[in-house]
DNA sequence: TTAACTAGTGAGTGAGCAATCACACATTTT
DNA sequence: AAAATGTGTGATTGCTCACTCACTAGTTAA
């Protein structure tokens, strides 16, 4: 803008401020927009699913152009499975860590897995929802399918690793783990019938109960 | 149409048939329509999600025009609320008379079920899709959540009653439902890892294996 | 400085889609 | 017979949306 530059000493060693540090100069980086942008992404993919999630608000939300976003992302598809993998990626690195927590502590590495995926699911709704959607669109759209099957084989040697829980065990959780997502996307727990009860009582499965 | 026949003297209740060729039509009944609508919207929901899935073309596998699929049902979302419901319907019945049967036999009619759900799965792929579907944009559409808390009131009534199973085995009985739901969409079975191997091994779990 | 490059946008374009309307034909009723 | 009701359609409408293009401006290298 009115800022003239002292383009002055960009001898050979150029420490450009805007670069690597936070310095967020009137431009960024075209990669630190894209992250921007699948942050802005996800929330709106969440509610509205792939197809019904314009690329309008999503850039809008980013504060970017429309079309910026597809100078950044060259298909919506490519933005979505880049959401996706956000997700399943933060999915997987904090249950790795609650585990990993749980065993400095001499916990149940299994148990508290199980217990972090049901804060994981009742604190960020957006998760479960990405999950969701991605699922379904899954049969049409072979990158999502491959990013839902990258998160089932992380999670998977993750648990089988950290618990060494038999194959059946192993299933066992992920079936939980699957009736969690169902049953949070039909609001199950504010149904006040015997199998809405039944089948969000999550915490009974997960590890004994306390408080 | 020629040939006039004189009288149609229905005391019951049976309709007109449609089967003449050679440019003569005859007209069926709004709610025949309705039905074969809703058999002609199944496949095209299943494959592409609600809002991937064009009445254009489920009018055109119904062999009606656009216009007339809006005239019997007002809104796609009505549509798409009615092709749930038969499927979901036709799940439950089939799971019903699974454990009719396998009762008649002297057989476990939970281990009935679960085999009768692992063959319609397998079989009858649609049948998933709209599940997953039907998950998918539950949160955004009430009346589709609605039909999945009574799909889900209604295979638990069936299979307390039925099995007479606890709460907590109805609990597991669902959740590997949904397990097998999700690994059905992406596909697991023709991945060759441990983890697809694992989590795609349903018979297991349903009833002891021969074969 | 100037040239090359990168970040960023306003204003479209073309296509597809849900929903509407005026109208035609069939059947039943009066 | 005509009227009334029910089945069915072609043409269109209004709108949304993914994606494009021509262009501006900031940043860096020669």
């Amino acid at each position: 803008m009115a800022t003239t530059s002292a383009k002055k000493g960009t001898a050979a060693g150029d420490r450009v401020r805007n670069a690597s540090p936070a310095g967020s100069r009137s431009l960024s980086t075209a990669e630190e927009r894209r992250e921007e942008l699948i942050s802005a992404a996800i929330p709106v993919f969440a509610e509205k699913g792939y197809h019904a999630a314009p690329t309008t608000e999503i850039a809008r939300k980013a504060g970017i152009s429309q079309a910026y976003l597809f100078r950044l992302f060259p298909t919506k598809e490519e933005l979505f499975v880049a959401a996706v993998e956000r997700s399943t990626g933060r999915m997987v690195e904090t249950l790795a860590t609650a585990a990993a927590r749980a065993e400095e502590q001499g916990m149940e590495p299994g148990d508290a897995m199980g217990l972090a995926y049901g804060d994981l699911v009742g604190s960020d709704r957006e998760l479960l929802l990405m999950q969701l959607h991605a699922q379904a669109v899954s049969p049409a759209i072979p990158a999502v399918r491959e990013a839902m099957r990258k998160c089932f084989a992380n999670l998977y040697a993750l648990g089988s690793e950290r618990t060494g829980g038999s194959a059946e065990e192993m299933k066992s959780w992920f079936a939980h783990g699957m009736l969690i997502n169902v049953m949070t996307a039909i609001n199950a727990e504010e149904v006040n019938e015997p199998w809405a009860v039944a089948l969000t009582d999550f915490e009974g499965d997960c590890f004994p109960r306390e408080s």
